[in-house]
DNA sequence: AAACATTAATTAAATTAATTAAAAAAGATT
DNA sequence: AATCTTTTTTAATTAATTTAATTAATGTTT
């Protein structure tokens, strides 16, 4: 078992510090008193912990507030210009860069495409990864001394801990340090993060999770990952591999997957799926708008499409992996019971098609009245969720204490 | 969101109460400093904390440890009949009743039959709960004094905050105030809990998780519940339905389940499916010993028996059903990666037979090399894994600091 | 308009409980 | 017998909160 927490005076302040600091960020604009009230840390404590926070050029004293029938507050904001962070998402096709600062808000982006992906080792990979990051950082206007790190979310397993890529799908890399390398090239802290997991710490801080404590993040692209957030923190399990619910099993005898195993979630309610499905009526000879694209690789984008225009057989096919993903959405219900669920990636586009279904499917099954009422959310952030999420955790490093044993 | 936790000196010191009181526990006997040692707590701190843990009647200095070359270490333990606990166990057909000490000790074990169990609406259920538990308190030699409370497992769907049974599947009782009723009869604090998280809570205190921070507890019987421990600490979910595994789905084409949806985990792998797959062979007219248990009603116990024997089918049907728990507890591993995972109830009395199945479908279908290694371990505490559990309600309160602001 | 009340924030003293440093207790070693 | 070790305790110190009192700024009432 991992060493307990004791009690100290520095986690005693670590702990006070960080509640101060998220009370701030939280309510955006607040008072001194207010945070007083809101946390139950005496006016004291929190003067002086606000203090040191403007000393440390965190937290910005802006402008009076209202006064309530004595002396106006002093309203107090987070110093978001103060520091900012690079984030890097690595997708199958391409790799996204963003600046935000303490806000979570993009000052500058760019997307570079994947270099022929399939061929790229481990070699290959981190060099493109530093070219990349040497040029986007020239462009970056902000002061390079006010960088405070860099994050990286990639699919695939990663260990967060040890910041090494275990496996991905798509790259064919086996244990790649990434962490180490990129802050030996860059002489700068390095956060690396599996993507669905990255996307739900976003959604944490800046998305529709900032006020729920437990809830679990699927990211819905060509696969399903999950990310879970337990008591405000991302859930890692004993390996890294908590969240892999895109291979939960909910067909014994269904289509197989590119894991090996038969009816994983992902092969019926993911973009694959989509695609699939839309083939496989194609093949029967089904009349649909889908067969007109010409030559278009038929892919969600696509079915998406001709579902506005109104297509009935590419409606048809949505309906149909909504159902499905209600269906694994209803697995995590019984599994965890969150008290929400946000549905992101590529597939969370077409979400007015599918969140009828899902609702549909939980409200008829599940096992009691308040999971039946369970709130399933589209994402907040669309396609840079995990962009954000990326940029999020060397942010959520700077916000939360540090435990006094490691 | 809850408010958040902030340092204070009350729960620094509860934080180290609870940390001392918690490895002499763990330890079973062990020396002030090296409490320090493991801790990272200093010396004087751990000598005060352990003289009001002495003075509480909590601790005992026993004997005189071997010297390492100085002076001889005291060596402590829990004072262990310094204080006891009533638990009750609810089954669908009977109740278990015990006593233990602060070890988990039972000293004192009864088991009622649950009177014509179908019809007892809740005013009648609370009067037999009554019942019960006066004519067992009445038999107790300890002293009244000394008792510390009441806790009480029961199968279905328990809010374990406000001690509400929310709803049973075989008791027809729907928000019955457990809690609040026998609290008031017996002027005795009571906690209730789901049977499956009880387990779950009594093998991390006296059985297999001992040692483990995640894990997850399957109480295998007619159906299948699932106790969820993250952080040393019994999870919940949002309305605590947390670790209704057993109705989640892995077979959407499988068996209909009680809960109207089909394929549920608990359809395909628990003592239900084992009676199911005996029945369906004997209608086929296999030859098999199970044909000749006369008047007894083939259930689980009777097939585990007949498998003993040697029976070629008993034998195949505990295999079949191995091979779904072990698809079962896969997608346990791959939501939640817990690094254990402990087989309780009825059915893991044949775990001779089901464990080869089990582990064959983990290593062969695990998604990483690590997670093929989980740990699937069988209950430490047998058929009264619950009913300790329920004492362990209770006691770890006892044990547990309490968090500053409630 | 002056006096009083209210709310916000700060300062100073008191308190809590850990930590540091030193000493005492009890043996072991040379 | 003298010295070194390990365990435990005592005394002094320190860090951070809490309590109580104070200052600041504004609103309300007479």
């Amino acid at each position: 078992m991992a060493s307990p927490i004791t009690g100290s005076f520095q986690l005693m302040k670590s702990l006070n510090r960080s509640v101060v600091l998220n009370t701030i960020r939280i309510h955006g604009a607040i008072s001194r008193s207010e945070i007083a009230k809101k946390t139950k840390l005496t006016p004291p404590t929190v003067t002086n912990i606000v203090n040191e926070l403007i000393d440390a050029e965190l937290v910005l004293e802006s402008r009076s507030g209202k006064s309530n029938g004595g002396r106006k507050p002093i309203i107090l904001t987070i110093n978001s210009n103060s520091r900012y962070i690079v984030g890097v998402d690595v997708g199958v096709n391409k790799v996204r860069l963003a600046v935000t600062n303490l806000n979570g808000e993009v000052s500058k982006r760019k997307v570079e495409p994947m270099p022929v992906s399939k061929a790229l080792n481990e070699e290959e990979f981190l060099l493109f990864l530093k070219k990349i990051l040497h040029s986007f950082l020239e462009e970056v206007s902000e002061g390079r001394d006010k960088l405070i790190g860099i994050g990286i979310a990639m699919h695939g397993i990663v260990d967060h801990e040890k910041g090494i890529a275990i496996h991905g799908p798509t790259l064919k890399l086996e244990k790649v340090p990434v962490k180490d390398v990129i802050e030996e090239e860059f002489n700068l802290p390095v956060r690396v993060e599996n993507d669905a997991k990255a996307l739900a710490l976003g959604e944490k801080w800046f998305g529709a999770g900032k006020e729920t404590d437990h809830f679990v993040c699927l990211n819905v692209g060509e696969g399903i990952g999950g990310g879970i957030v337990l008591n405000n923190r991302l859930f890692h399990g004993n390996n890294s591999l908590a969240g892999e619910v895109g291979h939960t099993i909910i067909d014994l005898n269904g289509p197989t997957c590119s894991c090996g195993n038969k009816g994983c979630f992902q092969t019926l309610a993911s973009g694959q799926a989509l695609k699939e499905r839309a083939s496989k009526k194609i093949e029967e000879g089904v009349e649909t708008e889908l067969t007109k694209i010409g030559n278009r690789e038929i892919e969600g984008q696509v079915i998406y499409e001709a579902a506005l225009k109104g297509d009935v057989v590419a409606k048809e096919i949505l309906r149909e992996t909504g159902e499905y993903l209600g269906l694994g959405i209803l697995n995590v219900i019984h599994f965890l019971n969150p008290s929400m669920i946000i549905v992101g990636g590529g597939v969370s586009k077409a979400g007015s098609f599918l969140m009828g279904p899902i609702t549909e499917t939980i409200e008829t099954r599940a096992l009691s009245f308040e999971a039946q009422k369970t709130r399933i959310v589209l994402s907040d952030l669309g396609e840079e969720g995990s962009l954000i999420g990326a940029c999020t955790l060397v942010l959520s490093e700077l916000f939360t204490h540090e435990h006094g044993n490691t």
